[in-house]
DNA sequence: GTCTATAAACCGATAGAC
DNA sequence: GTCTATCGGTTTATAGAC
């Protein structure tokens, strides 16, 4: 009647526990315990070891990430509501889980960006793989490509950075405050992208582009 | 001639490694050896420990960073220039390093944030007098009360987030595309902001303010 | 203040019974 | 596949000589 698997389980643990307390702060006995299984499972299932473990622990959440910040960026009106939706909604999220929960992934990207290169590159894979998704979806509502690249990327790390200071502020503001100014970015970006909004809209002779 | 004590030399080590491997990926024999001295003289400067010794350290580096950042702010000459040159310069200074020193706070500040509240509440604390200080140079610069914390907090955690993406993918791009997206929201914050630029600038029959 | 030796606990990983 | 026992190494922290 459960459904998941031992392995599942196992999974499950080792990304949340990661993702609160860090890779280097969660001992493959802990993960064991947290989804009810001895410590010889883990090794059945990952010969790697813990390497292998985060591996799949990491790639799971960020497939589970983008599935979530995508239905939440399809089912808004505009883009600039849908940046918003999205910052507040994680503002929720967070506040149900103590501070406890944010993005599984950064904690752990942070301490292996120096120091475990196969890590390291799993993290920055799932990263590349948000952005090209933020990305195509403000090209969807009308960016030019550069401008969907920029404002997509910092829609992650908006997020990304809002979630460390939220958490160890035990805050929503910086979650709240950040997306209000993305919004106000992305506000800027369409109108200066629009079609020809007015007469005079910006000055001409000089371009404002870098 | 060296003029830096044992004690400053423990705290600077123990600042960098933490910074580039996270608080539990560094022992306290590491941090010994990279500042070359002995364990005993680390208890004997730090009683409480690696607690004690992270705490002065996170202190350290958030006195430091703020005193950088003011710089960079302070000899910019408006607003939105300023936000673009923090993000540059330290989208230079993190490839100099090889993408190794970035925020030497937010690794820990992760780690933490659910596991140790005492070093938790030194994070929080380093956090809130970046906020203070960056709301108080974007007042400076003629942003309204609100306008300016929630700019300031988003440039903070913008710079953050960014650097998490830019560590990850050892690319400046995350620097980069956020301090441009910052910029834009500065722009539109100044504009919105302005005495009154124009006499049709935005209709004002239905306010778009939330 | 400086330094070494060591205690006690925990880590990742393995062997092997069932 | 499940589970236990254990190895070797590393951790934080302490004791005590100099």
């Amino acid at each position: 009647m459960s459904g998941v698997s031992t392995r599942e389980r196992i999974v499950a643990a080792a990304a949340r526990l990661y993702g609160r307390y860090g890779y280097n702060g969660v001992g493959l006995k802990q993960v064991a315990a947290e989804s009810g299984s001895p410590i010889g499972s883990l090794y059945h299932f990952f010969p790697g070891g813990k390497d292998e473990l985060a591996a799949e622990a990491l790639r799971m959440s960020g497939a589970w990430y983008q599935l979530l910040v995508e239905g939440i960026l399809e089912s808004a009106p505009d883009l600039e509501s849908a940046i918003r939706i999205s910052f507040a909604g994680a503002a929720e999220v967070l506040a149900a889980s103590d501070y406890a929960d944010a993005c599984w992934i950064e904690t752990v990207a942070l301490e292996v960006a120096s120091s475990n290169e196969p890590l390291r590159l799993v993290t920055a894979g799932i990263f590349e793989g948000w952005i090209e998704a933020a990305t195509g979806w403000m090209e969807g509502h009308g960016l030019p490509p550069d401008q969907a690249r920029a404002l997509g990327i910092a829609y992650i790390t908006g997020l990304e950075g809002a979630f460390v200071l939220s958490r160890a502020l035990r805050s929503p503001e910086p979650l709240h405050a950040t997306g209000e100014m993305l919004a106000m970015a992305a506000r800027e970006a369409v109108a200066a992208s629009a079609p020809r909004p007015r007469v005079e809209s910006r000055p001409t002779t000089k371009g404002a582009r870098r």
